[in-house]
RNA sequence: GGGCUCUUAGCUCAGCUGGUUCAGAGCACCUGCCUUACAAGCAGGGGGUCGGGGGUUCGAAUCCCUCAGGGCCCACCA
């Protein structure tokens, strides 16, 4: 017999299997149908699912089997990325276990590393994905690192390139001492750090006096290259043109004056080291003061420090203080909080550091990025992420896109002997460029040597919209021109600079149009002390183990219950619970209806509880259809969630189900069937599992059949005369319950009704469904008041008679709350008409409806106080 | 430091362009039920002066100002 509660793996496995059999999730361009796609957001090739994708990938699917459904060319998109410096770190951790040092190694034997890692773990997150039910076309997935991909990567830098877009400049980046890489402005992450401000006195030259400053990197004194105050500050006046001597190497250095330096802080004396700070930099160019460089790259104080050298620059800060402290320069040292950069991969202090990289100009590319987006030509959602996107799209600098790493393409730039830089895709091509524009007919390709960088992982993922369709090398191929643009991307806000406006850059340059319409920003998996989900933490369960737990469908919708667009989720093992819980309260309605005898004898009474639910799931499909369309799929789905509980479950199958062990009419047992049906059509996207299982056997299905083609429902028209009727019909029957609850009758009782209505028509309508609700055993209309327990239901009156059994004392109080709320009501309604400013600038029908309120009310008043005097 | 945003029941959130039968939902909680689809369930119930203050208005959770406290993004005061 089919199992009491919903047993979800062999079910899952089951259909997934099914599906990929029959290659329902695989796309070709059609031009008899309309495109609808998705292209993933590549997670890291050695990565493993979290609780972030599970969201992502979900909410993703919804869209996806919705547009499948809805008769579209559904293609979603699967592949991985390359991640180069995390990918990189990995393999070097790896590789370290086993004993292997990276510099030991060749570019190729370090790369036949980082291959032989990629195939090892690069297909586990897109099996987990098949566990979730993501239907992708599994056929079309990409790695950015394959030969096509990398290709167009390449093409992308040499025909920037040749636009003039991307320079080699002679820059400050920042630097990750730890990856030993650049990273762009964008992977450093300001975090208040507690510092210690260290006072220091440099003696002058002149042996007369000397001069006190303030920094937190004493470990750079060493590369100082002046001392810098405010012209206008009158302290230092006499300072400016001397000379101040370092302390410990004993080095003069020229005392400036620069506006730049600000008078309240510190001292209102800074020492200026180009080499090692920004602003540094920028004074030192300004002044014309030299460079001196005392960090090697790993973040170790090299020979130029002349003392430490050797040494890390955080042991070099603590050592170099008390060697200054014994030299008597030091002056105090007072906590201080700042901001310092941290390398978002490896967590690193960033290092400003003078280096030569290559920089895409982004001035002219970014422009139609930001103009499309600002108009709504691409929709973020929620709106709110366009202020902070404009933000940075009008404050963007040129982005760094080389890195000191291997994994990754690796630029296609190189070098002649004198420094002649060649851009050109191969060695050969190269040596080609250069005979031919330089005359250079004698040279080899011994003569010239390719940049040892990669590229930053970036700048292949920006093109994935569109090199996923071989877009960039074959332009014109049919199946860009037909998936391109794409429809929707769902990713999290955290990469919108970094991956999405880089994609729409791309999109423009090389489409000349949007790579998608439509922006979904997910919020951030959190756990329930509110910390992001993340692997050192561990705080973050494992997909799989919840999978298995609770079923794909179970946590798909759990994960949805509380998660609207750009809002962080704070994820709780209970949503995945009801979630499950959800799936089994399906299941069991369907287990209802596989138990029924089918009767075509007996009559169809059940009419009307049909045209009602008809009516509700019509109401409910708008609904749902509407909150598609504004990208509120969490709340598209709780409203699923009701329809079929509520309004299904609790009321439907209620008021339908016959008797025990009673045979159903088989009017009502096919139109039950058929709202089945609708239901699972329209839950599927959320739940594809339990809705193909049940669709399945809720009807012959022809071979090859799949609710994933079966047709998303269409709403009729609703009718809301009926669905209120009903509303009054589930306000009785619940009054019954209530009383019943109260005074702890049965719900095995029967009970009599006595109803007095002006409306006796409408319960006329509805009395056999409230005799089957609320277990009745007669209903009668009176025209006064009788005897019994009393209530009230808008403005009629019920009384259940059960001699002596009537708590008077109760009742009473009960009527009188009722009539002190309802007086109330009146007062402030009736004040709010006795206000003519009210009647006349309150506009459309407001004031007739106050009037309506009004009346009601005083027709209840009446009612009230009549009981009131018949309990005496 | 600049910009954005949020603060509604114990928790997570809905409440659009202002109109008291809108103060809601889910979860949690309390009470009663193992009622032959479902205890992963059923029936019922309590709970918030919508962060504080001020203003606009006939009328504000909904608009404006201000204060307090979160969050996010951006930012080179050593």
């Amino acid at each position: 017999m089919i199992s009491k509660t919903y047993s979800p793996q062999e079910i899952e496995d089951k259909w997934y299997q099914y599906w990929i059999e029959n290659r329902y999730f695989n796309s070709q361009p059609n031009p008899d149908k309309v495109p609808y796609t998705i292209v993933i957001p590549p997670p890291n090739v050695t990565g493993v699912l979290h609780m972030g994708h599970m969201l992502n990938n979900t909410i993703q699917d919804i869209l996806v089997r919705k547009a499948r459904m809805e008769g579209k060319e559904a293609c979603w998109v699967a592949g991985t990325d390359h991640a180069s410096i995390a990918t990189e770190a990995k393999v070097v951790a790896m590789l370290k276990e086993r004993g292997i040092n990276k510099r030991d190694l060749s570019r190729d034997e370090f790369l036949g590393y980082c291959w032989e890692w990629t195939h090892k773990y690069g297909g586990i997150i897109l099996q987990q994905l098949r566990k979730l039910g993501a239907s992708c076309d599994w056929d079309r997935t990409r790695f950015t690192m394959e030969p096509n991909l990398y290709d167009s990567v390449i093409d992308v830098f040499i025909d920037l390139y040749e636009k003039g877009d991307i320079y080699r400049g002679h820059r400050m980046v920042n630097w990750d001492p730890q990856a030993r890489t650049t990273v762009s402005d964008e992977e450093v992450m300001m975090k208040e750090v507690q510092q210690k401000l260290v006072y220091l006195r440099y003696d002058l030259e002149s042996g007369d006096g000397s001069v006190t400053i303030a920094t937190t990197r004493p470990e750079t004194i060493m590369a100082d290259v002046a001392i810098c105050v405010n012209p206008n500050d009158v302290r230092y006046q006499h300072l400016i043109g001397q000379k101040a001597i370092i302390p410990l190497i004993n080095r003069a250095i020229p005392i400036i004056a620069d506006e730049y330096v600000e008078m309240e802080f510190g001292t209102g004396c800074l020492k200026v080291t180009p080499a090692h700070d920004t602003n540094d930099y920028e004074l030192g160019k300004k002044h014309n003061l030299p460079i001196i460089d005392l960090l090697a790259e790993d973040g170790t104080l090299n020979e130029k420090a002349q003392i430490l050298v050797g040494e890390d620059r955080f042991v070099a800060r603590k050592k170099i203080t008390k060697l200054l402290e014994a030299a008597g320069n030091l002056v105090k040292i007072e906590e201080y909080k700042s901001n310092v950069g941290h390398s978002e991969r490896t967590n690193a202090v960033i290092e400003p550091r003078l280096s030569e990289q290559w920089f895409l100009k982004m001035k002219r590319l970014s422009k139609p990025a930001l103009e499309n987006v600002m108009d709504d030509t691409i929709q973020l959602i929620p709106p709110k992420f366009k202020n902070t996107y404009r933000h940075w799209m009008e404050n963007v600098r040129d982005w760094n896109i080389s890195r000191q790493l291997w994994w990754g393409h690796r630029i296609p730039a190189y070098y002649l002997n004198d420094g002649t830089i060649i851009v050109a895709k191969s060695k050969r091509e190269a040596l080609r460029k250069a005979q031919h524009e330089y005359q250079l007919f004698a040279l080899t390709e011994e003569d010239i040597r390719q940049d040892e960088d990669v590229l930053d992982t970036w700048f292949s993922s920006w093109l994935w919209p569109i090199s996923v369709f071989n877009g960039i090398k074959e332009p014109n191929n049919a199946d860009v021109n037909y998936y391109y643009p794409t429809n929707d991307l769902v990713t999290a806000p955290e990469i919108l600079f970094f991956w999405v406006a880089r994609m729409i850059i791309a999109g423009y340059e090389y489409r000349g149009a949007y790579p998608f319409k439509n922006v979904y920003l997910t919020g951030i998996v959190r756990d329930k002390l509110g910390r992001k989900m993340s692997k050192s933490l561990g705080n973050s369960p494992d997909p799989i183990d919840l999978i298995e737990k609770y079923g794909a469908d179970g946590i798909r919708t759990g994960m949805l219950f509380s998660s609207p667009a750009g809002n962080d989720l704070p994820y709780d093992e209970k949503l995945v619970e009801q979630g499950r819980n959800f799936c089994n309260k399906i299941w069991n309605a369907f287990r209802l209806t596989q138990g029924w005898e089918v009767s075509s004898d007996l009559p169809a009474i059940n009419q009307l509880a049909i045209d009602w639910f008809e009516a509700k799931f019509n109401q409910t499909l708008t609904e749902v259809l509407d909150l598609f369309t504004k990208f509120r799929i969490s709340d598209a789905l709780n409203a699923v969630y009701k329809l079929i509980w509520d309004d299904f479950c609790a009321q439907y199958l209620e008021m339908i189900k016959p008797e025990y062990q009673q045979p159903i009419d088989a009017a009502t047992y096919a139109a039950t069937l058929d709202f089945f049906d609708k239901l699972m059509r329209l839950a599927h996207p959320f739940m594809p599992f339990i809705t193909e299982e049940i669709w399945q056997n809720i009807a012959e299905r022809a071979e090859k059949e799949t609710i994933c083609l079966a047709p998303f429902p269409q709403p009729g028209a609703t009718n809301l005369e009926l669905l209120a009727d009903f509303e009054v019909l589930f306000e009785v029957v619940s009054a019954i319950r209530n009383l019943r609850n109260s005074k702890g009758i049965s719900p095995k009782t029967e009970l009599p009704l006595a109803i007095r209505t002006d409306s006796e028509a409408r319960y006329l309508r509805l009395d056999s469904l409230v005799r089957k609700l609320a277990n009745l055993s007669d209903i009668t209309y009176v025209k006064e008041q009788v005897e019994g327990m009393s209530f009230l239901v808008r403005s009629d009156e019920f009384f259940i008679n059960l001699a002596g059994d009537i708590d008077v004392e109760a009742e009473r109080e009960t009527l009188l709350a009722e009539l002190k709320y309802t007086e109330g009501f009146l007062d402030s309604v009736v004040k709010k008409l006795s206000n003519e400013r009210f009647v006349q600038n309150a506009k459309g029908d407001i004031v007739e409806k106050e009037r309506q309120k009004q009346a009601d009310a005083e027709a209840k008043i009446v009612t009230i106080k009549e009981a009131l005097v018949r309990l005496g």
